[in-house]
DNA sequence: TTAAGCTCTCCAGTTAGGGGAAGGTAAAGG
DNA sequence: CCTTTACCTTCCCCTAACTGGAGAGCTTAA
C-alpha cells in the first residue's frame, strides 16, 4: 500500500508518515527500484497505534515504548498501567496549571473596563513585580 | 545594571534575557568599548512585564503586541482586554481537550489490571481504529 | 504522448530558549 | 601589581514534532 492510502487509514498526513520512518519509528519496505515506500497491513496496525498514543498526548519516545511492549508478546500490562498513571498525574498537574492561568485571567478581564481609557488593570499586573 | 542583575529582579534567566535582545523585544543600551549589555530602570520594567505575560501563557508575539500596548500612553483598555479575553478562550480549549483525554485515560487504566499478565486493554485501545 | 497526480530526498523553518566552547572583562584578594 | 574567579560576549548546535517547499522521478489515465 503507499504512503498517502496508509496514512489516511491512520488518520496521519504524509508529511507525519514519513516522519515516523526517518525516525525508525514504523519502516516499511521501499522498492528498491522506485524508492516508494510499501506499507503492510502491520505498518499500518502500527501507524494507527502510534496515531492514537500521539492523540493520547503521548511523546514520541513514550510512542516508541509503547510501540515496542505492543509488539512484544511477553509484555506485562504492569508496564504499560505505570506509564499510562504516570501520564495522567503529567495532565493533572497542567490541569492545574492552566485552571490557576485562566481563573486569573478572568479575574483581570473582570477588572478591566474595556474602552478606550488607557488605564488598564491587565497590564497594571503584569507590570508589578509581585 | 548587567545582565545578571537584570534577569534575577525579573525573574528571568540571562540565557532568557539575551534572547529578548536578539529578537529586539528588550534591547538595552550596550557599551561599545566592553559590548557588555546595560539595563536602564525601564529596560527591567519591560523585561519583568514580558516575564508576567510569559508565565500568563501569552506567546511572544502577543508579548510584543501587549509590550507596544504597555509603552502607548495613548492605548484604549479595549484592545487590552480583547487579547486576554481570546487567551483565556484558548486556555478553556485546552482543559476541554486534556480534561478529556485524562478521563479517558483513567477509564482505561481503571480497565488494565496492571500486573504480569500480557494482556492489556490500554494497547488494545491504542490499536483499535476507531 | 502528455498531463495530472503521485512519490522521493533534501533543506529550511517553526517555539522559546538551553548547553557549551572560546575568548574578553571586572572585581577582589594577596 | 598580579592573579584568580566570576562575569560577560558571540557563535553554533540542540531540543519536539513536525510542516512547507523545491526539484526531480514515477504512474496512471486520457
Amino acid at each position: 500500500m503507499n504512503i498517502s492510502a496508509a496514512a489516511s487509514l491512520a488518520g496521519l498526513t504524509v508529511k507525519t508518515v514519513r516522519y515516523y520512518d526517518t525516525i525508525g519509528m514504523v519502516c516499511p519496505y521501499q522498492n528498491p527500484q522506485t524508492g516508494y515506500r510499501d506499507y503492510s497491513e502491520r505498518d499500518i496496525a502500527k501507524l494507527q497505534f502510534v496515531g492514537s498514543a500521539r492523540r493520547f498526548n503521548f511523546s514520541i519516545k513514550e510512542c516508541r515504548e509503547l510501540l515496542s511492549l505492543y509488539e512484544d508478546e511477553n509484555r506485562s500490562s504492569e508496564t504499560v498501567k505505570a506509564l499510562t498513571v504516570q501520564k495522567i498525574s503529567e495532565i493533572e498537574d497542567k490541569l492545574t496549571e492552566l485552571t490557576r492561568l485562566r481563573d486569573k485571567l478572568v479575574y483581570l478581564a473582570s477588572a478591566c473596563h474595556g474602552d478606550s481609557r488607557p488605564d488598564c488593570p491587565i497590564l497594571d499586573a503584569f507590570s508589578a513585580n509581585n
